[in-house]
DNA sequence: TTACTATTGAAAAAAAATTGCAATAAGGTC
DNA sequence: GACCTTATTGCAATTTTTTTTCAATAGTAA
């Protein structure tokens, strides 16, 4: 675990006038802990099972901050809620998702940030973040009758 | 209003082995007078306003059968619920999302479409739908500090 | 230390989406 | 058309997700 993502935020919390405080410092390292994408519930489960009584009012409180200084990102919204991620010190990257299984696999294509960047060039666009999902039936789903 | 996406649902309604309901249709014909992204309660506004008396429930019963026949298309979720367009007879889009003033624009570009097809190929993926999203501020109010 | 005020957890509330159920009606068969 | 089976409907209740309220706590600057 880095430590830059916690002066990151550090920085971005006191550059607001919020105060840094070992609520939000815990759920920064533990969302950087996770190796995986992530719904609130289980950070919650997590951060509960390691002993820290944080809220999930908290949480909630917390992820939009974190997204707004570029550390996570929403990834998708799958079985009504959203599913997150750290960003921070990873490539940009596009996401599969099997509309059967559910798996979800990763993949990178510098075409995606070219039109991404030359859209915002065009348009004096001031880029944050860009998504780019494709939804399917992967090889081992496909043909055994959709879902 | 062509008649053509109504076929294509009823067929596919048929094909499942359900059943073809005037709510059905008079859902899917309201979607395709929208030529805008709307969300479950605009919809069923616009329905009621027309004297329709279609529930919330049947909306959202038949919204998975126009997704999965790919007429309806899941566009972006925002302010805590999802919002849809209609993308039969339309060119797949990007959507340009501004965080500030909400503004959405869309775009084209060839190499979203190639990017999706590729990786379909390369990995057996039966390809569904894609999304490309670009969120940040737009050019009216980059600079404005931020919300 | 003091003062100011942002943040917290807990509970309540709001909002979104799903489900149970009795009445209805689609659509196949005669 | 009449009849039958069963999917669909509206409504209300429920579940799930997210936001808000509020009193207690605690971060930060002076
Ligand atoms: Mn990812
Ligand atoms: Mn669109
Ligand atoms: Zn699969
Ligand atoms: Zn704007």
């Amino acid at each position: 675990m880095n430590v830059s993502e916690i002066e990151i935020f550090r920085d971005f919390i006191k550059k607001k006038g919020l105060r840094y405080t070992p609520e939000r410092e815990i759920i920064l390292k533990e969302i950087f802990s996770i190796h995986d994408h992530f719904d609130v519930d289980e950070l919650y489960l997590r951060l509960r099972n390691k002993g820290h009584r944080i809220s999930k009012a908290s949480i909630y409180r917390t992820l939009p901050l974190l997204i707004e200084c570029g550390l996570v990102q929403e990834v998708y919204h799958e079985d009504g809620h959203m599913h997150y991620e750290h960003i921070y010190g990873h490539e940009p990257h596009a996401h599969f998702r099997c509309l059967s299984c559910r798996r979800v696999e990763e993949f990178q294509d510098p075409r995606l940030e070219e039109v991404a960047q030359e859209y915002a060039q065009k348009y004096g666009i001031d880029l944050k973040m860009t998504r780019f999902e494709i939804l399917g039936y992967c090889a081992n789903c496909r043909g055994k009758g959709g879902l």
